[in-house]
DNA sequence: AAAAAAT
């Protein structure tokens, strides 16, 4: 069996990786760190969660030892599409570099130039940046990229998707064409291909893990649900409560607003969460991320800037708290648990009108996902459950409201959910027909839990802390003065206690 | 229809 000893890596890079723990590369280290320790050109098709960081970093550093930065000339250049996904690659070379003394440098945005800059003077023997942030310093001549020996481009597909590719090829214009470039996408549309062809001379490819599949180690869940916010947020804590084995989770909302939202509300309810999207100022963003990292928050309300490439170890649940509407970004999503083999758990909230997008995802992953308990509209009793007989025609005075609140499992109360422990785990593995409840018949059901009002200060599964460390005091101060009309005020508080100013005008969107 | 990223 190979082992990273056999790839050809310096003996510092070597023992570093030793005490991080490795001794076996995973299929994409294997395959790309011999062909680039020897100057070759590399095409990746990797996702997240195989090693794909790694693959680069490595033998990157030991090419590194020899040689010396100059002042303001890279030597070497790593693109990344976010922020965070930048700050994560960083964190790999504090790593694995430890026993190195380059100077690594994250240009990003969101933070000051002044110690980018004194970075740059310095000399920076890699520059792991976002483009808008790398243009910049270009365009203010702090920054030349005539000395970059090395240029990685990651994540290739998602710069396509967020419109990066003509940055991108402004920057890699800037670079000398005798660089060696290693290029890393999960997918191969046919504008990424082009792109490679542009960008690569002769490379190596790489292809692991075939896209748009997802692990299987993770339980897929359909959830039935209203598509009403309040009650979807009530199913989504009775869902969360009812798991027996949630260490943590990523909950996603398709929009920022809702992420806020979402988080407030979770909040409010007693739970440990934080949250993460791009409008949120970046210390926000990074104390909140970190906060996870550390087990100090236990639920993470994110958009799709934490669907990929956030290296996030051991996420026990994934929840969409909203159908993705790109398939894609379910798989992505959903990779956020059971990676590196682990069990994991993924629900996905459903109400009627999302259903054409959950055919979608079950053509793309080309299987059917369970519904949870029986649930499903598929035209039976439960079409009447669901919102649509509130809104447009006339209720036919159905008693009960609609299934999301009516199928509460805990019951509201703490007690219930502690005291009798939900053991039919129905929530997590089994095939779960309806067994338990069968909640395709409404108001069989309906009648018990008279659902009281959402609970009182449920205190769910102990969260370990409330919240996380930002900003009490303008959070506080946030929620007291705008108890009023916190409904109509879509401003994110409680996100750091700087909140920019263009967060505070058209929140809304 | 939405998110990400420079300000």
């Amino acid at each position: 069996m190979t082992t990273f000893a056999d790839l050809g890596l310096s003996q510092k890079v070597l023992s570093a990786v030793t005490d991080a723990g490795y001794t076996t590369p995973t299929p994409i280290q294997a395959g790309a760190i011999p062909p680039a320790l020897e100057r070759r050109d590399i095409l990746g098709i990797a996702q997240t969660g195989t090693g794909k960081t790694a693959s680069f970093v490595l033998p990157m550093l030991t090419m590194l030892e020899r040689g010396r930065a100059r002042a303001r000339m890279p030597r070497t250049l790593i693109l990344e599409p976010t922020r965070e996904l930048a700050a994560q690659v960083h964190e790999n070379f504090e790593k694995y570099g430890k026993n190195h003394r380059l100077n690594i440098v994250l240009l990003i945005g969101g933070v000051s130039f002044e110690e980018q800059y004194r970075k740059l003077e310095r000399g920076a023997d890699v520059l792991i940046a976002t483009p808008g942030r790398l243009l910049d310093h270009t365009e203010r001549g702090k920054l030349l990229m005539t000395g970059v020996e090395l240029l990685v481009i990651d994540e290739a597909d998602r710069m396509l998707d967020m419109g990066f590719i003509p940055d991108i090829e402004r920057i890699v214009k800037l670079i000398p064409f005798t660089r060696q470039t290693l290029f890393f996408s999960a997918t191969m549309p046919p504008e990424i291909q082009k792109l490679a062809d542009k960008f690569l001379q002769n490379p190596a490819r790489i292809e692991v893990a075939p896209p748009s599949s997802t692990a299987a180690t993770v339980t897929q869940k359909l959830v039935a649900c209203s598509g009403k916010d309040f009650e979807k947020r009530e199913r989504l804590r009775d869902l969360i409560r009812s798991q027996t084995d949630l260490t943590n989770a990523i909950i996603f909302c398709n929009r920022k607003k809702d992420v806020a939202d979402l988080y407030k509300s979770l909040e409010k309810h007693g739970f440990s969460v934080g949250a993460l999207h791009g409008d949120m100022d970046q210390r926000s963003r990074t104390n909140m991320l970190q906060g996870f990292k550390d087990n100090e928050i236990t639920l993470l309300v994110a958009s799709d800037v934490a669907a990929r490439g956030l290296d996030i170890p051991a996420v026990s649940h994934v929840f969409n708290f909203d159908v993705p509407i790109h398939a894609e970004d379910y798989v992505h999503r959903i990779g956020r648990t059971g990676r590196a083999g682990r069990e994991g758990a993924a629900f996905t909230l459903v109400n009627r009108r999302d259903t054409k997008y959950v055919d979608a995802i079950t053509k793309l992953i080309t299987r059917d996902i369970e519904w949870l308990d029986g649930d499903k509209f598929a035209g039976t009793a439960s079409d009447d459950a669901d919102e649509a007989p509130r809104r447009g025609r006339r209720s036919d005075g159905k008693p009960g409201s609609s299934r999301c609140s009516g199928r509460k499992a805990g019951e509201t109360e703490t007690e219930a959910a502690k005291a009798e422990p939900i053991n039919e785990t129905a929530a997590v593995e089994p095939v779960a027909n309806a067994s338990a409840e069968p909640t395709a018949a409404p108001d069989a059901q309906e009648s018990r839990p008279k659902r009281q009002e959402p609970s009182k200060r449920a205190d769910p599964q102990q969260p370990k802390q409330a919240s996380p460390e930002p900003a009490n005091d303008d959070r506080n101060r946030n929620r007291r003065g705008g108890r009023n009309n916190e409904d109509r005020d879509p401003t994110p508080v409680g996100f750091g206690d700087d909140i920019p100013a263009f967060m505070m005008i058209g929140a809304g969107s």
